[in-house]
DNA sequence: CCAGACGTTGTT
DNA sequence: GTCTGG
DNA sequence: CCAGACGTTGTT
DNA sequence: GTCTGG
């Protein structure tokens, strides 16, 4: 799954490769957990590419609680065009996530002991960026407060992934953006080959410290490798 | 038909 | 144990 | 994803 | 809003 991830390159680069309209002034982020405020890139009706930020956590149109939007923090691409609470943005909404990697907690059963190690996943080539397939929706509670949503959509691990956990987020190829961003298509179905797990050669990954498990620390050193 | 859920992950 | 918040 | 709270009443 | 379960 995808639970957490990092957003630290400079928005010089992050407006490159995104092929972003206008410029982007951010603060680095070591640590972005579910509920905080994500950078999403969207295309808007004049077919161009706008930054913008949403809560992480979706909360469809139609939710009387918001609350819901504290699971629906991922979609599945295997079953997402089945479920109603994905439907309406997956036809309308789709957004990218910019990251710079993204962790993941591996299972280790020691001495009779269960700990969770976690894994930082990097782009193998350095300075590269990724884009996450996302989903984002537009909520209006009932005292009229309006809140930007989105959710990322997961896949199968692939090889490099699998030794640490079954599931890792959609990680689009750049010359699928203009796709995936493309409010023209309605046809979910022929987003479904965008959705695959990414090439393992593009990903390294290596163990960090469990400094990472505290949503608010947000330090450079949680990039640092750890021993296991 | 209406009522009630609408999700993923991981663990048992 | 389960839900909420970050 | 993990961490941290999880409740009501009444009083200040 | 839309799907599932009764």
């Amino acid at each position: 799954m995808c639970g957490r991830y990092a957003l630290y390159a400079p928005g010089r680069r992050i407006r490159e490769h995104f092929r972003l309209e206008d410029e982007l002034d951010l603060e680095p982020r070591y640590n972005i957990a579910p509920g905080t405020h994500v950078l999403v890139v969207r295309e808007d009706s004049d077919g161009r590419r706008r930054a913008g930020l949403c809560r992480w956590g979706l909360i469809p149109r139609w939710a009387k609680d918001p609350s819901i939007g504290s699971k629906l923090i991922n979609a599945r691409a295997e079953t997402v065009v089945a479920k109603p609470a994905f439907r309406a943005a997956l036809r309308r909404s789709r957004c990218i996530l910019p990251a710079s990697g993204f962790y993941e907690w591996k299972i280790v059963v020691e001495s009779g002991r269960t700990l969770k190690q976690p894994f930082f996943i990097r782009p193998h080539k350095d300075d590269e960026l990724f884009g996450f397939a996302g989903l984002a929706e537009c909520w209006v509670s009932p005292e009229g407060e309006i809140i930007d949503t989105c959710c990322i959509l997961t896949t199968e691990a692939n090889a490099l992934v699998k030794p640490i956990h079954d599931r890792m987020p959609v990680i689009l190829a750049p010359g699928d953006y203009d796709f995936w961003l493309d409010p023209g298509i309605q046809e979910p179905e022929a987003l479904r080959p965008l959705l695959a797990p990414c090439p393992p050669e593009q990903l390294e990954a290596y163990p960090v410290s469990p400094k990472v498990n505290s949503p608010r620390n947000d330090a450079p050193e949680l990039l640092a490798p750890a021993s296991m």
